[in-house]
DNA sequence: CCAACCTTGACACGACCGTGGTAAGGTCGG
DNA sequence: CCGACCTTACCACGGTCGTGTCAAGGTTGG
């Protein structure tokens, strides 16, 4: 076997067996299969999950936002044109106010903190 | 007045008046406003608009990507973080199905193209 | 002053995200 | 062989995105 189940994998992460087939799902961790089937979960997937949960909560980000980066990081092309296209922004940095996406962005999770005060 | 008001702008740029509020609100386009409050267009905002729905369109990507894509170039921290677990999966890149975040990604949008079809 | 336009705020709605569950069936290891 | 585990495929549910519309009230320009 060599390697963790998707429930022992779930253990040891902290994501739910679940969460796991959407993450591989999503492309951002695939583990290798046994002839049957099985996901099967090595060291290098255990601590890629693990990070990932980490980056996800300190920072804040969506799961689908890291999959963007992901098709940004591998399609150039896209990612030419959007950076392009916010460089123009750029030009008159005094004139954005900084808070403006940011609250956008987050506004979702401080719904969350309002609620929870 | 030097400028045009919401609905000419909308007018102008195939976006409804609704939408421009809307993107105003994400922190991609903000007009300058009347001392009473009226959003002002101008040829810079026009321009931006115009080719925010080409990049859009050609690209399939949502306003919430180019959104998140301004959080990543303003916060260096988050994009490195990103990138660096991301390039831990590019260490074996032949194990990677380049069409499976791909699929993940535009998911929506071949569910539309196959109820057109 | 006034008609035409603008503002914010709210409700609505379909589609998608993140997540849990359950059902029907296949695989694992002893 | 068989119990424990896994697989995929669905339904559900609250929350967010993108979008329209409507109400109540303020601004603009002649």
């Amino acid at each position: 076997m060599q390697g963790l189940t998707i429930n022992e994998a779930a253990g040891t992460t902290g994501w739910s067996a679940r969460m796991l087939r959407y993450i591989e799902q999503s492309g951002l961790v695939s583990p290798e299969r046994t002839a049957g089937g099985y996901r099967i979960y090595g060291a290098a997937e255990l601590q890629r999950l693990r990070t990932l949960k980490e980056l996800l909560e300190s920072f804040d980000v969506a799961l689908s936002d890291v999959a963007f980066t992901a098709r940004l990081a591998a399609d150039p092309r896209l990612q030419a044109a959007i950076e392009q296209w916010l460089s123009a922004t750029a030009e008159r940095p005094e004139d954005v106010d900084p808070g403006d996406w940011l609250r956008f962005e987050q506004r979702k999770h401080e719904r969350l903190l309002l609620d929870a005060a």
